[in-house]
DNA sequence: ACATTCAGCACAATCGATATTGCATAACGC
DNA sequence: GCGTTATGCAATATCGATTGTGCTGAATGT
């Protein structure tokens, strides 16, 4: 009975019903009272059309009204936790206003971006969020051909609206949290505070390193170039680059402000072969949060990029309908280690 | 002049080549030489295409072809590493097929599963992967009746086939890996190990269990109930029965099979009131991975489940052509800890 | 009683692609 | 030189919805 068959269409429901597939449509997409059809006719088709399993195809309704119900977003990678959030975030809005999420990974790779936006387009998603692009105004100039309204998050566009973290507050925060808490040692190199990891033609990085920059020599008195290792992204990068510093201080720096997530786990690979008690004149400070970062062999501050409101902040661009490059600024948050601080830190808290 | 027109499409191309919109589409679409057009025509149709910025609408095509191109996925949230790892996976997999993937998380609400799936379904997917699904028949009968071709992904349907990771096996490792390891203590009630987290009503889960149980019973005779605390994947149950679990014995057991990551989140929220010697005693397996998870500061072994196969085998099923509801098992991996066993099990590595 | 309004619906065009069929002209065989 | 096959392309129907327009009969007005 309930073999292979096709899904009904509003043909097969107008056949069964007697009305007209006209009708029908109106009928069941809840235009029925602005086109004058009678209730009785109405309820009569619902009940036949959710008898039948009828539900419309919708890529027929895209075309025809020249709209998808598809949000798009891209990021470049799904596995992690900034990032998976902002999916988490960006899918749950999307439901709430009946829409539809497609996310698409890029890896970070322009050639797939652009690929990736002309695809999304080609599927005439109705908005797009632009997350980690590499090149954002080539981006833009394939949404604004296509009449696309698109939003870039956490990386400025200059040819459309962005949503962005403050990376320099958060990193000022962070870098004043490591100044402060930081121990008085009496070697000058090793006394000092590193920052490591990213890469500063990154916008997010450049602003932070400018914060850590900024507050180091505010506190103080001045910095040296060393001090700064933007190594990238690569989780091994980070692992040679911080023992390297490591062996040349003869110990851990006072103050550590890893850059990203994938430098941490870079750098936990080295921290793992010290002693524990290497850690105990040591603070370190990592920008991004992992639940699991904070309980570590030794405290570590993290940064939370609040990425359910900069997805929030950008669904409420598209909604109030406008479409200036306005850039929006989202606050992160600064949160204490989960772990205790042990040895001469235990009064720190 | 790159005004806000719109986006062209083959008839736009047909003009301005003096060619018909059958002839434009067979050259752009690859079909030129099947359908006999002239090489020289195809060439400069393609010419003009591209200088226009030509892309098929994807929704005109999939309607016509009854195949969209897109490819579903469903699983209960991305931020979780295990479910963003898969993504990565299966949008990877997708790509190298041509294929658009289309990610939906659905919060283990059945309701939201099946209103997602139907979705999926108007969008014309041509294959949907499934997994976490708390009802899969109900979403079997659903794919069947639209004739779309579905598979689970760690946690077998009855209706479709299904790929899923070898819980048993699993949690059979990972369980004699801690007996093994555990410390013999005097005291009979911490002397023991014990499973906490996950739900029995879930299949992964009461998979695990039963394995733990073999486990324990083959290597100390016997086991009793209150070793199997299967308290649901909040963090904040866990944290209670953890602490409730200590509190009883007086101290951390001597091993302790932690199922699922949530929970052991939960449970390092009591671990870290602990003082560091409170765990020399005591040896922990978690069944899931994280990576910062295998830096903490006790020695945790992890299992991890190899996402990426599970996807893989999953394709290739779909590639096979068969739709029979096999069940096709992927062997999860032990992954020893990344921090260095101290005191009494600084020999165990 | 006749013109006007309006409710209730059907008809047909349309969105942008694909796929089948058919119609020319050219090439070929004998 | 005439039928036959090939070649190159245009015409047209179609996928399943939406939407502007047109037609009918009943209600209303005067």
């Amino acid at each position: 009975m309930t073999g292979s068959r096709q899904k009904p269409t509003i043909y097969d429901i107008a056949k069964l019903s007697g009305a007209s597939p006209s009708t029908v449509s109106a009928a069941l997409n809840g235009t029925w009272k602005a086109r004058r059809i009678g209730e009785k006719t109405a309820k009569k088709i619902q009940k036949i059309a959710t008898q039948q399993g009828y539900s419309a195809n919708l890529q027929a309704r895209g075309l025809r009204k020249a709209r998808s119900g598809l949000v798009g977003m891209i990021l470049p990678v799904h596995d992690n936790r900034f990032f998976s959030s902002m999916s988490q975030s960006f899918e749950a809005h999307a439901r709430d206003r009946g829409l539809c999420p497609v996310i698409a990974s890029t890896l970070r790779d322009p050639q797939e971006e652009i690929r990736t936006v002309e695809t999304l387009i080609s599927y005439a998603v109705d908005s797009l969020f632009i997350t980690g692009a590499t090149n954002p105004d080539a981006l833009s100039e394939i949404c604004i051909a296509a009449n696309v309204p698109h939003i870039y998050i956490d990386l400025p566009g200059k040819l459309a609206p962005s949503v962005v973290s403050d990376n320099h507050l958060g990193a000022e925060l962070l870098s004043r949290k490591i100044l402060q808490t930081m121990p008085k040692l009496d070697d000058p190199l090793r006394g000092r505070a590193y920052f490591i990891g990213g890469d500063t033609d990154d916008y997010a990085s450049a602003r932070r390193v400018e914060a850590f920059r900024k507050t180091v020599t505010h506190e103080s008195g001045d910095i040296s170039g060393d001090q700064i290792i933007a190594c990238g992204y690569a989780p091994g990068q980070a692992t040679r680059e911080v023992k390297a510093l490591c062996d040349r201080l003869g110990g851990l720096p006072a103050g550590l402000f890893v850059n990203s997530l994938t430098a941490f786990e870079g750098a936990l690979s080295y921290f793992v072969t010290l002693p524990p008690q290497a850690f105990d004149d040591c603070v370190i400070g990592c920008y991004d949060y992992d639940p699991f970062g904070a309980f570590l062999q030794f405290p570590v501050h993290m940064v939370r990029q609040n990425s359910d409101k900069l997805i929030a902040r950008a669904y409420e661009y598209f909604d109030a309908g406008t479409t200036k490059a306005d850039l929006i600024m989202v606050e992160p948050d600064l949160i204490p280690p989960r772990t205790i601080y042990k040895g001469r830190f235990a009064e720190l808290g």
